[in-house]
DNA sequence: AGCAACATGCCAAAATATTAACACCTGCGG
DNA sequence: CCGCAGGTGTTAATATTTTGGCATGTTGCT
């Protein structure tokens, strides 16, 4: 489930997800329609009162993470994703994947993913 | 960006997706929170205005459809999936999906995965 | 004809989300 | 010491979302 949050908290918690960390003002700068500090905060807060992040002092601010860990979330994030644009095809998946990133891969990455494959096979027999 | 949609709009517009298409009452069906009947045309509605979603009169009801193939939609959900959650790393998503759906995977749609890396390498050299 | 079932169109109340304003604290340089 | 810069807490106005209600239209059946 891509959970109960609302259009800016989501875009608050997926920035957190890709950074790891932020303080509020990072955030801030992470969005390209960012409003006001002032209401970053505000989306923040009512994000830890729902559980979804935690946040740490650190030195003087304050430094913000999710609370579940994005490991966890890849797998549902995923099964999303399958489920919603591509019936449930794993292959149609890794093909979308291939034409996206194709310019960026490397042989080394293309190796590993094909053993990542190979040992399932072995692994399913 | 995955739209300014708001919660509803995309569980509806998510759920276009996943059928292909569909009347009020289908989508309706396929909600587990479901509000009134009448809310769910509202909102069908609502994503016509915004252009996201078409329809056609089929006999007495209106089908819902959305406007952008799926087909345009899979990259830049696969993208944002990618940058999220897995930095960019098409190899994690990759290994996610082998675990995600490691049960009901045959041989035969691994050899299909491993043959589309492998055309992906040779093309790439 | 009259009724029930099932659609749509329109709309306004109720609930939520979004935003900014204001008050206050702390560290620091002049 | 004072004022700035950069934080936080709280709160209230505003905007958007979400919802259901009611009027209406069509089909099919008795």
């Amino acid at each position: 489930m891509t959970g109960g949050l609302s259009r800016r908290e989501r875009q608050i918690l997926e920035i957190l997800y890709q950074r790891g960390k932020a303080s509020a003002s990072e955030v801030r700068e992470a969005m390209d329609d960012a409003p006001s500090y002032s209401a970053v905060r505000t989306l923040l807060r009512v994000l830890e009162e729902k559980g979804h992040v935690k946040h740490r002092a650190e030195g003087l601010k304050y430094v913000y993470a999710p609370t579940v860990a994005r490991e966890k979330v890849k797998r549902t994030a995923v099964k999303h994703l399958l489920d919603t644009y591509f019936s449930g095809s794993p292959e149609e998946i890794v093909a979308a994947l291939l034409d996206v990133s194709s310019t960026q891969l490397t042989g080394d990455e293309l190796d590993r993913m094909a053993a990542m494959i190979e040992k399932a096979r072995r692994e399913g027999k």
